[in-house]
DNA sequence: TCGGCCATGATCAATTTTGAACATCTAGAC
DNA sequence: GTCTAGATGTTCAAAATTGATCATGGCCGA
């Protein structure tokens, strides 16, 4: 079932780098891959499928930090130090996991230069990602967060068939864009008011239309004209 | 003027390493080491002092985004793709600056494994770090995010001589937290008050009893007892 | 078919945040 | 000394957000 190819690199070539330390296995729908508290002893890589990262605060509140797709690793936060997962990570799809056991991953980055540079690079991408989210969060109200989820996700969806819509119910979108369902139900309706999405069986999102919107002026200044 | 050892090795070897791709900078308080929209060709290192990285927004408002002391890289964005600063580096203190040219830096990270994990190391971190701050601005409100700001102010002090406060405006920890500066000057008196904090020429923070602030309940439900 | 469950639409009071005032106070410039 | 700029303390109305509640409609399993 595995792909031929793992990380731009064949599979062979890759389990030769791993050996035993590597594993690949598909998760059904909303299977879990590991929940916060877990004791941190590997990183992942999604293969095909689609996986989000949710912590959850004292207060019963869910936050999703990441929405990953093909290509992303995940839990490496263990090779830094954190010994417990700081948050729960859920198949959203189908999806296809290879599991890197930690020491193997830290003995491979230390002696294979191409891998260890297919990493640095990864990280680069997610910091700059990580960072974007958090000048979002503080710069811009909830509606203006939450179209710009909405563009991500919409470009992630690119590579798919345009009859394949998102699967992404409101509760979600909120725990992304930081918010209650209530105020997403009400800024949906206002994005189908203006065809920035529509609904048929699945979410479908006009990308050029919400990044006009996000072009204009911050906030929710325009809304009253 | 330049220290002995940069990123833990000697600066004979890194220089060996770099060559004409690497020098030491002098930077006094409040100077620019670069500005959001410059070209980005090179990446950064902090020998000794203080950088803070600020964005601003459409409306003028500011946000910093890191705080970054001895040991911290930045403008690393130029390495994955950012052909343009998305924020502005400022000295805080008298700080010494290595700079590292991005090509120079690019063929070190494929050529020398030690630097390349030296890297490695430091963009774990900081994944970790702006994971936190991202789940913070998820899950609480200003006070408690001013509270954990301080903490984290009070751990990177501890260093230093106890007799040397932090210089922290207002303003600045309004940035930091993403809120304005009339409610940091409310805060601030609530925790004076409760001997979070004190102003002693600078300022001076007990790091155990914000910490115990916020192991409590999230949001303010016991400001109310 | 009947429930039950879940996603969605909608409302509302209480709380939090914003943006903009205005008044002190202090340190450094002149 | 006097002036001025910046930091701080304080207040307020307007706006945004929260948390909770209730209603509706579709889907699926018993």
């Amino acid at each position: 079932m595995a792909s031929e190819h793992i990380l731009g690199l064949s599979a062979t070539v890759l389990r030769k780098k791993f050996r035993t330390g590597m594993s690949v296995r598909n998760y059904k729908e909303n299977e879990i891959v590991f929940s916060q508290g877990d004791t941190a002893d590997a990183i992942f890589y999604v293969q095909s499928g689609t996986v989000k990262l949710t912590v959850v605060s004292a207060r019963h509140k869910k936050a999703v930090i990441a929405f990953l797709r093909r290509g992303s690793f995940f839990g490496e936060g263990c090779l830094g130090g954190q010994s417990l997962r700081i948050c729960t990570a859920i198949s959203v799809d189908q999806s296809e996991i290879v599991r890197l056991r930690k020491g193997s991953t830290v003995r491979t980055l230390k002696r294979d230069p191409q891998f260890a540079r297919l990493f640095n690079a990864y990280l680069l991408s997610r910091i700059i990602r990580i960072e974007e989210d958090l000048v979002d969060q503080f710069f811009n109200f909830s509606q203006r967060r939450l179209a710009r989820v909405l563009l991500l996700l919409g470009d992630i969806n690119e590579g798919s068939k345009p009859e394949c819509p998102l699967k992404v119910s409101q509760s979600t979108l909120a725990e992304m864009v930081g918010t209650t369902r209530a105020r997403v139900s009400k800024f949906m309706n206002e994005f189908k008011k203006k065809d920035f999405v529509r609904y048929n069986g699945g979410l479908q999102i006009n990308g050029k239309l919400i990044a006009a919107f996000l072009q204009t002026r911050p906030m929710s200044v325009d809304t009253k004209a």
